[in-house]
DNA sequence: CATGAATGAGGCTTCATTCAT
DNA sequence: GATGAATGAAGCCTCATTCAT
């Protein structure tokens, strides 16, 4: 029998080419500096991937499939009110992500690579699904504060669409000045926003 | 940054490079492309620009000036009590910069950009700069409001950095998305948040 | 106005080529030689061919163009007789060819090229039709020989093929090996075959 | 040339290696393509054979060994007179070599190796020496020819040289074009060859 | 000044060869 | 012995930059 295929080897490339294409962009990328991040020759990436744009692609799905998990966290956030739910979510995106911020470069990356490249059409849409979902989930909580009689009547999606832009624009601050402090901003925000949609009592 | 007798025509290459950085990404803009979006020959470029980093930066430079007039016009927006003033801002902010959503590819490739390479840390300080001048005007009128009474005592900076990320985010999302109604999503999100921030009569 | 154009620059990295190729074959020439054999920039041969195998196409085409004005002075041969004058063709064959063995490798290379590659099919094509037309004037002076009663009745195509096969082969094996003379070789062949055509007084 | 222990392993990948060399030429096969022709791992091959260099050459001498046969067949046509065995020795070899005609490419192939790689000089003087032998063969028929009476006087090499040449030529004008029939042609030539050795009678 | 032909550093990718299993 | 996953040298080609006109 041959050197015995490592299905860990696959990972590892992409854990290397996601940890340099944060780092450097797609452009910036070279193939050798990812083989060397995932500590394999060069040649051995192309046993897995076809080209470098086929990694990236592979890159963007892992991303995709490892957030996966971090919105169903977020979406599973409990609490006994609207208010509540609203509050835990928002934290808890902030806090899935915080830890990884270095891959904000990446995320960066691929919607900025959603400008050219009639290949990475796929980019924009599976991003799109997955920003849309997600605002549906957030509206859904909304719409359940204005249903008990806990919110004040509002356009959910709107309102959506804005408090999920504040949490990814305060990530991406925080990704580009260290110094920042998203959560506290976040906390501050959704006060005030919660404050906002609550019924007079 | 040399700077040549005809301004006219640097001008030209600024307005070619920005139609092509912003359609094609730094990496994939080729400086023959420029040059022909600017008329001119390819090698006018190198008149007027050092190098093709060079001449990004130049029309990042042209993005910040202009915008500068937008934020100015922004800063501008006057109102009566704090609430409206800061209506009125969200709004212009949104609607001088909705006809340039073009732009936006361009301005998430410099954010983008300013991942890599050490020389383009000049865009980053540049970028911050302007962010957090803008901040420290809309926190400003937080201040305002809260020392006239008409809002409840809020971190002033934090609630910027929201806001102005929440507006910053809804423009992201209408670049990708040309369906999607920034200036709805805006108004919808600044009555609940004034709401939240309004002191009980 | 840029540095001229120089239009004997393509005509120098064909020249260049086709000296490598002829010396290297197809797969064994390095771009970077050809460079060097025609005093250019690597970069400049993609200035003028799209890709290797579009020089190795062009190569090809000088050749037949060149070999164009061989074939024409090889048919010009005159003679009083049918038999003088396909002894002259195959003389100014032979002596046409002679001082370009060099080339033959290339010419083999070309019919090595056949084999694989679907583009490359254009060759095999053009080869065929340069060898047809060829076998045609051959068989020609032979039909006249016969015509004039000079010649035994003959299957003029045929005969035709198994001289210029002759030829072909005599200067294949000259190029092989450089001590064969085979311009002598050729001449007693065409002695034999002249005199095996040739009617009894 | 690692000669292993299993001799119907490595017949197998030389029956291979013959295939997809003829196929796609030296420098268009891949030792994998080889492999599987072989139905053997990559690996393997290399314990029967050092490098690829040396499958080639493996490659060529079976098909020496193999044209030996054909060549001894070719050497034994027998007929009462010169004319006849040279008759019966261009029949034998035409028709022991147009069922292989899928060779040629193969041995076009090793010609054109011979002009390159320094390693490869070994290809052309087992070639030259296979050449040699043969023209020898033929020669001496044609001195028989000539001590008998049968011919008249000729430079015997000279024309066994035009003459095996028109052979092999007619044969790769055959696999070129699979309309053409060698047999036919060779006949027609070989006639008015023998013809013109004749001696009046 | 303006131009674009020329250049070559450097990238991606292929594929013969090695070697752990 | 047999295998094929791993490797990296080496090739083709791109494209920012230079420079002769």
């Amino acid at each position: 029998m041959a050197r015995k295929a490592d299905p860990g080897k696959r990972d590892a490339i992409v854990r290397g080419a996601t940890r340099i294409f944060a780092q450097r962009g797609y452009a910036g990328t070279r193939i050798m500096e990812v083989a060397r991040a995932a500590k394999v020759g060069k040649g051995t990436i192309y046993e897995y991937f076809r080209s470098k744009e086929d990694l990236f692609f592979a890159t963007f799905e892992q991303i995709m499939i490892e957030s996966e998990a971090q919105v169903a966290a977020t979406l599973a956030a409990t609490g006994a009110t609207a208010s509540e739910r609203l509050s835990s979510m928002a934290d808890a995106l902030m806090r899935s992500w915080l830890p990884k911020l270095d891959l904000y470069g990446l995320v960066l990356e691929f919607w900025s690579a959603t400008t050219a490249s009639p290949g990475r059409q796929l980019f924009k849409s599976a991003f799109q699904n997955a920003y849309t979902e997600f605002r549906q989930a957030v509206a859904t909580v909304i719409h359940n504060g204005m249903e008990n009689g806990e919110f004040e009547p509002v356009d959910a999606e709107q309102l959506a669409s804005a408090l999920i832009g504040s949490w990814d624009a305060l990530l991406l601050q925080a990704w580009l000045d260290p110094d920042f402090k998203p959560l506290d901003a976040c906390r501050t925000h959704m006060q005030v926003v919660l404050q906002g949609l609550a019924k007079p009592a």
